[in-house]
DNA sequence: TACAGTGTACTACGACTCATAGTACAGTTA
DNA sequence: TAACTGTACTATGAGTCGTAGTACACTGTA
């Protein structure tokens, strides 16, 4: 289910908050789906359970899961606040990150395409497109 | 010339590159424009040598800033080589963060906006002059 | 009611990073 | 020579990360 790189330097618990987010936002896990409980996925990926409950903690926190004691853990509905402060982070970062792009050599043309390409992928808020 | 989140949990000198890798790509500092001393600077912003070292060897490991034992440090001229390496993952990491932006709920319009708007601010490889 | 599964909280430990402090060396420039 | 520059190294204290173990509260089911 994950590619986990214990050796990196990026720490494993925020590993896992960028792969869960990733596959939240893709919406290959759904609305409400359930995630496998920490227990598991520790014996999973041989990861030890507070480091998983740790991720967990951090997307709830973020907004992207929902956790029930005695039950588990699931995908928060889709953006159904607009949380401005969380959005106005992102694109402070996205502003560093899309200048740093340009500098290295990126056109405008290519970042257009890419955006346009993920515009399928991601589940938006409104949703208001016919699949 | 600085602002330094000293409780941040992002480290110091991290955002002493982010501050100055900015600074560099909207060309606020100019190619082969010398950067204060690594002592000079510790001293104005009351932090350690070291730390502002270190900085400046992770800004010269990414090709932005090289330095001349007993010289200083300076700016390195645009992207003379296009980097192909570190393009790669900026664009893996800018897909990510795109994606997130429109999770939340950020249009299509509002990124082509600020790629614009971005456009002309940015010191780009080409500049399309020739010096 | 029991029991197994769920999330959650806490302590303790070793390994690592971060920032500081101090010292030292090598090169440049006036 | 003197004062500046970058660079390298050791040592220390504070903090984070991951692991290990234990414990408690809640839910669903037999």
């Amino acid at each position: 289910m994950f590619e986990l790189d214990i050796r990196s330097r990026k720490p494993i618990y925020e590993q896992l908050v960028e792969r869960l987010k990733e596959l939240i936002i893709t919406e290959v896990l759904k609305s409400d789906e359930q995630l496998p409980s920490v227990r598991t996925l520790a014996q999973q990926l041989t990861i030890n359970p507070n480091t998983i409950q740790k991720a967990y903690r951090e997307l709830e926190i973020q907004g992207y899961i929902y956790s029930i004691k005695g039950k588990g853990s699931f995908v928060s509905p889709a953006s159904p606040k607009p949380d401005t402060e969380k959005l106005l982070k992102v694109k402070n970062e996205l502003i560093k990150l899309l200048s740093e792009a340009m500098y290295l050599g990126m056109t405008v043309d290519e970042l257009f395409k890419i955006i346009k390409d993920l515009e399928a992928s991601v589940g938006g808020g409104m949703e208001n497109d016919q699949n």
